[in-house]
DNA sequence: GAAGATACGGAGGCACCCTCCGTTTAACAA
DNA sequence: TTGTTAAACGGAGGGTGCCTCCGTATCTTC
């Protein structure tokens, strides 16, 4: 299953760094051959058109045949499904992960949140399968292709914490919650109206999250949150 | 597809109803036949376990061969695997259902759908499959299988309506938001910790679509109107 | 007990999964 | 250029599951 033998292959965003063993000293950087290289980008390609179009349950012959490649080809560059989700929406992942970077810098840090979630839902919209595709992914446990769901754990993560040092938002909840039910939420998208629903839902989420200034006596620090608490939308 | 051609099956909770064709008049009510009530009794059983045990993905061949029936019988008795997991949950969904029914009649509207919300997580975590099923019924749109959807529909909608009427509630969220976020939410169970991070959700949740009264005491009474008034949909 | 309605079961055709391995091809060295 | 060899290719093949179809068995009714 290891495509090379004396040497492990390690893959980041877009390039492949291929580190010597110690083992055998056959040769010291030998170029990834050209064909290998090709048909990867293609059975990318081929995927997230499959994937888009027939949800993440797809065929994987129907993508290596989109691909003008041989199913064996797929396997050998992605050996499981997940692995070719997670490297079909890694640019997504990554691009809301920025959002978030940027996010940090915003004023009201309950509203940043809040509009990261409302552009992970844009993006949703967007992407069909990429929800689903995560949500398998994750669900299936599988602690390796963990990549997604931790870059955008720590992008929330960041968000949240800036927010709850701020003192505007409850300390008891995690990144992965918030993640989990983020996902959740727009599990079922494709229903007719998912879209505003999840709007709704987020909103009121977020008010959730909010240190409530009855329950807590002390907490009024936060008066800044009348505003929004106003009810928008 | 229809197993009796001159007449319709409707087929309520445990027991079947003959409703006689116009077209043909061979007989008035021909009794179910014994071996077919059994078996499908016993497919019944089987797919608890099996689905308990293996996800919804489980093969529907398996639960046959557990049945100790063929696999045409339990596709005659079940036509799509949404139809067995329908049958297979309806009792626990008529039970949460109930349960709906009975908090109604609690004082305070908004600790009664926390608590019934909290009963549905201890639901999903006993019954392992029901969740990711009736994620997967509803997920595929298929209408004819909104038996359970409606239901749980229904009885959120009775506890959310109770609360909006109470003004207790902010009015824009429907039944449907409501299940869609509860079900989100469970649908990643069977990872650690799940349980506790769904209960906290929850708990946000619930705390988000709560009024927020401001200046509480006072506000209270003149809130409903307000917010019933506020965002119709 | 016979007739006819109903249900049974599993073979069979199809689609997909994934592995294995003989063949091809690209990179490198001479 | 050519030879060598690691690396990649592709698809046959064995396995599993889905679902349908229809000859056979069984039940109800008269």
């Amino acid at each position: 299953m290891q495509p090379c033998k004396g040497s492990a292959r390690v893959q980041s965003n877009q390039f492949v760094i291929y580190i010597i063993g110690m083992d055998d000293h056959t040769d010291q950087t030998r170029k990834p051959r050209a064909d290998a290289v090709r048909n990867r980008e293609r059975v990318l390609e081929a995927a997230k058109l499959v994937f888009n179009a027939g949800g993440p349950e797809a065929s994987l012959e129907a993508v290596a045949k989109r691909a003008g490649v041989g199913i064996g080809t797929l396997y050998r560059h992605f050996p499981t499904r997940e692995d070719l989700f997670e490297a079909v929406y890694r640019r997504e992942v990554e691009q809301l992960s920025e959002l978030a970077e940027q996010l940090k810098n915003a004023k009201d840090p309950v509203d940043a949140l809040r509009r990261w979630l409302r552009s992970g839902v844009e993006f949703v919209a967007t992407k069909k399968g990429m929800v689903a595709t995560l949500a398998l992914a994750v669900q299936s446990g599988s602690e390796l292709h963990a990549f997604s769901f931790e870059r955008l754990t720590t992008a929330i993560g960041s968000l949240l914490d800036r927010a709850i040092t701020a003192g505007a938002m409850r300390a008891d909840i995690s990144p992965e919650d918030l993640l989990r039910a983020f996902f959740g939420m727009c599990y079922m998208h494709d229903q007719p109206g998912w879209q505003a629903s999840v709007l709704r839902m987020l909103d009121v989420f977020v008010d959730g999250l909010r240190v409530q200034p009855i329950a807590k006596g002390k907490a009024l620090a936060a008066k800044p949150a009348k505003a929004t608490v106003k009810r928008k939308r």
